[in-house]
DNA sequence: CACCCTCGAGTTCA
DNA sequence: CTCGAGGGTG
């Protein structure tokens, strides 16, 4: 039987979505689509193959060895939830927590960069095994316990112990760095990217459904046993055998430290370093750097010990954590909504390594700013490994003190934007040169100058055919932010202006497959038919023309008009035209325009091919004007909200929108006007902004708390009343 | 005029 | 995340 084409193309494309997805959340460090999405893929791929037994290949995910990602997961609910930790990040923090929970016996130990589990015990006997997940809810890797050895699958009793009834151990499963060096080598050897991290190594070889492997050889064995078999059957027997070693001998290999109790019943304990006594005596693995301390400088002394000494541990560590040690006053302090208040996560700072400064060059932006962007000898730092950093603007560049050849310190600005510090000066050999800004604009020839005197940032002023910005233009426009176009993106705004479809974002909206069809990007086969991105293009283009005022304001790319700005004119004006039509004056009476503002925006519409642009858009049937909506109830009114990290079922724009929609605002950086800050997993430096400045912070269970019920609500639900 | 806040723009890794 | 720059306040 043959199988059908579209099958077959279907099937590569999951393939290299599913493998993709994989490799970000491992190898990368960096998740790029929802576990629901990555199942759905999954799922997807498994049912074609099934269909389609021939279609299954070494390649496909389905097949691929252990250390990845798993398809279905069984859910835990943890009897007690998982709670995350608060950071602090210097000694200023620390000392303000000190201040907040006031004298106490601190219990320090070393914070594990692994991969934080729940083990449930009933009387004494291992029942299950979970990851922390949400903190809420986690995986179900009970199938998984029979090949570590790590954990006791039954605590040791001795004289006269009578095990509680339910007991939740918590505790971090991690690899040594030398196993993690083995288990990447023997990854690469079978021909697999290597894991970015330990913590991703110990995450990969947790979750994976090792119960399928058993079924996988159970299967192949059967088979290669048949009567008929062959030496293909025997082959795929050898291969799912090694296969479940490998994953087997892994799993073995993964190291335990426990740190925690959940849900005890059936008896009490005063302290919380008793507590680890206690699971240590029942064959539960602790560490032996646990300290009780009884003042906060010997707590420092023990943060800078272990700051000094962090590489001289077998495992990653990312700081220390520090609790109350009494179980009474732990519950006196009690929780905010996402964290503990009783115990805290000293960060140590992120790692700075050196690298090369080979050369800088410069982009152009779509305002045609010039940035200079250091090329540097590529560097792992953090997880990935970093070839290029802004350095902002030529300014920058003096003032770091840069020269071309330096040796430099390099990190990554919370933990995500590498970011170049300054020159190894000790290590110069004269070799190294002055770097210069262009005088004339690399992508068009244009000469550069600064928008208006004393302005730091050089621009090309050529707005009109720059190539580098037009080509910005469009790529902005049909971001997700602004008009959303599928099948716009960096590719296509270059193929529409080098093969000269369009001459500027004036011609898109009037974009026919005709047109299309004149550029090979958007045909296929020999008789040059419309390709499917074509499609998308114009289909996606439809849709935008209706698409909100604002959205079309922020499309024209008009100087310091962002989606706030443009909302605040679409409100005033409801229309483009009567915009256009408004003196400055007018303009500048609306908040947060002035002066500058206001006169940049009546010279945008000034010029003719500005005027055009709007006409060729209208012609081809954008909705310019803003109808009146009907607006509802209106409960965060004079609210200033700001959302950070991530949420399960809002996106950031989607959070905003809900936000604006019931007439608060959605800010993004945190400041002393600031009413809420909505906290998800993931959240940076604006969460600890926000306890420096005792904002209420909310959890999402508390954002949608405040969406249905309005403030009051939220604060209630933080126990502010 | 000094300051703080907000917004805009560019941004790194696959 | 970071810098620059505009807006607004005291």
């Amino acid at each position: 039987m043959s199988i059908p084409a579209a099958a077959r193309k279907r099937r590569d494309e999951l393939v290299d979505l599913v493998n993709e997805a994989r490799a970000n959340y491992y190898q990368h460090d960096k998740p790029t689509i929802s576990d629901a999405d990555y199942d759905k893929y999954f799922q997807e791929l498994v049912e074609l193959e099934t269909k389609h037994p021939e279609l299954v290949a070494g390649d496909s995910p389905t097949q691929s060895v252990g250390g990845e990602a798993s398809d279905e997961f069984g859910e835990f609910e943890h009897p007690t939830r998982m709670w995350s930790l608060d950071n602090v990040f210097d000694y200023e923090e620390l000392d303000a927590w000190f201040a907040r929970v006031g004298n106490h016996n601190f219990l320090c130990e070393l914070k594990i960069d692994g991969l934080a589990i729940n083990a449930v015990y009933r009387n004494g006997v291992l029942e299950t095994l979970a990851t922390r997940g949400s903190g809420a809810v986690g995986e179900n890797v009970t199938a998984s316990l029979e090949y570590l050895t790590c954990i006791p699958k039954q605590l040791t009793a001795s004289k006269g112990t009578k095990f509680p009834e339910l007991l939740e151990v918590r505790g971090e499963v991690y690899f040594s760095l030398a196993e993690f060096d083995q288990i990447n080598l023997e990854v690469t050897a079978t021909g697999r990217t290597a894991f970015a991290n330990p913590r991703n190594a110990a995450a990969g070889t947790l979750r994976q459904r090792i119960d399928n492997r058993v079924a996988a050889v159970a299967e192949a064995t059967k088979r290669a046993e048949g009567k008929t078999a062959d030496s293909k059957q025997v082959a795929s027997l050898t291969k799912h055998s090694d296969e479940l070693q490998r994953a087997t001998s892994a799993l073995s290999r993964l190291g335990l430290i426990v740190h925690g109790i959940g849900t005890h019943e059936g008896f009490e304990i005063p302290t919380q370093s008793h507590a680890y006594e206690l699971l240590k005596s029942w064959g539960l693995p602790t560490s032996d750097r646990v300290k009780v301390l009884k003042s906060v400088a010997e707590v420092k002394k023990y943060v800078e010990h272990h700051g000094e000494h962090r590489h001289d541990i077998e495992h990653d560590i990312d700081g220390v954590v520090i609790k109350v040690d009494s179980l009474a006053e732990q519950d006196e302090l009690g929780f905010t909504a996402r964290a503990p208040r009783w115990a805290i996560a000293y960060k140590y700072p992120p790692t700075v390594v050196r690298t090369r400064l080979l050369d800088i060059g410069v982009q152009v932006g779509r305002t045609g700013r010039i940035t200079p962007r250091a090329a540097v000898e590529p560097v792992l730092v953090a997880g990935s490994t970093v070839s290029f950093a802004t350095l902002h603007n030529g300014y920058e560049v003096v003032r770091k003190g840069l020269l071309l050849g330096d040796m430099v310190f390099l990190r990554k600005a919370g933990d995500v934007i590498p970011e170049i510090l300054g020159p190894v000066v000790e290590l110069r050999d004269g070799s190294e040169r002055e770097f210069q800004m262009p005088t004339k604009c690399p992508e068009c020839g244009s000469k550069l100058a600064p928008e208006k005197e004393d302005d730091k940032d050089l621009r090309c002023l050529n707005t009109r055919s720059c190539p580098a910005q037009l080509r910005g233009r469009l790529e902005h426009l049909g971001s997700r932010s602004i008009l959303d176009i599928e099948g716009l993106g960096e590719k296509a705004a270059r193929a529409l202006l080098e093969d000269k479809i369009i001459s500027d974002e004036g011609d898109l909206f009037s974009l026919t497959a005709e047109i299309l069809q004149q550029s090979d990007f958007f045909v296929k086969g020999a008789n040059r038919e419309l390709a499917e991105n074509a499609k998308l293009l114009l289909a996606q283009l439809e849709i935008a023309k209706t698409k909100p005022l604002w959205r079309f304001i922020c499309a024209l790319s008009m100087r310091h008009i962002g989606p706030p700005t443009a909302q605040a004119l679409t409100r005033e004006f409801t229309s483009l035209e009567r915009i256009a039509a408004a003196p400055a004056e007018k303009l500048a009476q609306i908040e947060g325009i002035g002066q500058t503002i206001a006169e940049s925006i009546t010279q945008w519409f000034a010029e003719d091919w500005h005027a055009e642009i709007i006409e060729k858009w209208k012609r081809a049937g954008c909705v310019l004007e803003q109808e009146l909506v009907e607006s509802g109830p209106q409960p965060l009114a004079g609210l200033t909200i700001v959302v950070t990290g991530t949420m399960v079922d809002f996106t950031r724009d989607g959070a905003s929108e809900e936000i604006t929609s019931r007439g608060g605002k959605a800010s993004g950086s945190v400041s002393k006007n600031t009413d809420f800050v909505v906290v998800g997993p993931g959240a940076g430096s604006k969460e600890t902004k926000a306890i420096e400045l005792g904002r209420p912070i909310l959890d999402e269970a508390g954002f949608k708390i405040l969406l249905s019920d309005g403030p009051a609500a939220a604060l209630a639900h933080l126990g502010l009343a």
